[in-house]
DNA sequence: TTGTAAGCGTTATCAG
DNA sequence: CTGATAACGCTTACAA
């Protein structure tokens, strides 16, 4: 593996003079410099990322920390986090598990995106003490260079349900997510809110886990009880469709025979039949504008608002 | 941010006793190790990532390089990498784009897992001949210190089709992944393997991508035919899956009207109906031996078989 | 314009 | 058992 020593030798000159070539400062001649360049490509030399994280006290790299691989949210986020990073100059490291806290206590980051409930505030906030700047989607925590980017999930809901009510429906029941997910309990705020500014109360409530198995799950309970719901809105689209999968395979209609809403927006509740009606989030935006305020932290400058996504209402045909 | 020296002092120890004690070195008196650990503790100290990757040569970091983030095939290979990495104290970064490309070039990573057909073979062989153990997906790839990990894509199909002959099922037509894609090429090499084992000839080949709105799209194309094929063999689950979705729509009805095969076993195609007759691949399996394998090179182990997954015919009701 | 040398935070060799 | 000290590969004052 070739260090700059090699280069150096090879091109003639010494090792800072080699380093200043290879990192275009302008002190250094044309020639020498083609030298110095020529020798690193002949040897295939590429700086080694530990001595220079070591020598600048930053990496260049962000890392973005999620419960779990996969999931569509999850991947446009990523995907927008990655395309803003990536034109400039950061690298994305994605991880999970007990390799997030390696990376996040290693400082292998210049910074970090939590999307994961698992990691406790206490680690968090001892490192954004230490003065990493560490985002965090989707949950509510203070501090010192810790910076929360949340979903109106509550009022967004909350104007759906208007839109419902208008529309003529009464009955309704709510699909949960995992009961400690922070985005779900505020989900279930606003429904409950919506319903009692309207005087109305909730038909059920089904415990779920935001998996398409668990709406199905949800839906052959329905199926097997006498008073149906009118409308059930659930905590993500994914559960929606489970919902939708198994009231349909029994022979029933929706909406004819109930009416069905997600959260989210995920490619799948567009091709299904009927069309989802849902929350539309821009995944990808949001993520775009994380890297972008993340990058803006790193470089020094301060944040004026924190980025957090709009939603729009996707009235469509399944309520 | 504190650092070993830190330690030291408020210990009251050199340097490298704080070092030795911190690293459970046996030839350090038992009071003085819990001196040592009691100030790292209190300073909140973790030693430097890019100074003891520096030191050691070493990152402990295995790097995972992909397309694109998300899809269900993915997550469940990088949640079974995952899982080994984590239970041998290896951290898993998974990356996409230049930020691949960066972190192996700099060598933050002593290994890579390749599962992205944009990284040119030049890159891979380049970084592999200097050492680095890097592991490639679905992907000929021939040379020192690289290792694919080949699907038998061609006779998992072969067997598939000789169960569908058998079936009686004589009209076959091809619903095409990327045509660049080497799974997809070695998939539709065995389905016209095997037709021509039997004197068949496909009724037709379907461009696709992969996806299941691209499935859905070749699904309204053959609505739009006069003369149906009377199996559609998909080239993996999702297109299959939109195509059911398709046909459908229209009031169709599959197996009855069209009969449809996919590729993968991807969790949705459980919770459809009817369920997919598909070739199952244990994707978390495929990771879990892919990174114990990665562990084994690392430790400087030789590989004496490279590791590659099994498959198994799904018949189950939509052909 | 180029070279010498210090130092980033570790680990590990070698004396004491 | 503990402490100086060199070294890992790189960048960057400062000197020449």
């Amino acid at each position: 593996m070739p260090t700059i020593k090699d280069v150096a030798k090879l091109a003639q000159v010494s090792i800072s003079t080699a380093s200043y070539a290879l990192n275009n400062n302008p002190h250094v001649l044309p020639e020498t410099r083609k030298r110095v360049k020529d020798a690193a490509k002949t040897l295939n030399y590429y700086p080694h990322g530990a001595a220079r994280n070591l020598k600048m006290k930053k990496s260049k790299n962000v890392g973005v920390f999620i419960y779990a691989f996969g999931g569509p949210v999850f991947s446009d986020i990523l995907e927008g986090i990655r395309q803003t990073l990536q034109e400039h100059d950061f690298n994305i490291i994605v991880s999970s598990g007990k390799s997030s806290e390696n990376l996040l206590k290693e400082r292998q980051i210049d910074g970090a995106i939590i999307f994961d409930n698992y990691i406790s505030d206490t680690i968090l906030q001892g490192y954004a003490s230490h003065g990493m700047p560490v985002f965090i989607l989707d949950r509510i925590l203070q501090g010192e260079h810790l910076y929360p980017s949340l979903i109106d999930n509550e009022g967004l809901v909350i104007t759906m349900m208007e839109r419902l009510i208008q529309k003529g429906y009464r009955r309704f029941a709510y699909a949960s997510g995992p009961q400690a997910a922070f985005n779900n309990k505020m989900r279930q705020k606003g429904f409950l809110e919506a319903l009692q500014r309207h005087h109305l109360t909730p038909v059920s409530t089904y415990p779920g886990d935001f998996t398409i198995r668990g709406g199905y799950e949800i839906g052959l309970s329905i199926l097997k009880q006498t008073d149906w719901p009118e409308v059930v809105f659930c905590a993500n689209d994914e559960m929606a469709i489970g919902l939708i999968q198994a009231i349909q395979e029994k022979g029933y209609r929706v909406p004819r025979d109930l009416k069905v809403v997600g959260f989210d927006h995920i490619p799948l509740g567009d091709v299904i039949s009927p069309k989802l009606t849902t929350i539309a989030i821009d995944h990808a935006l949001w993520g775009r504008s994380i890297a972008r305020a993340m990058i803006d932290i790193i470089g020094g400058k301060k944040l004026k608002v924190s980025p957090s996504p709009q939603g729009k209402i996707l009235m469509r045909e399944s309520a």
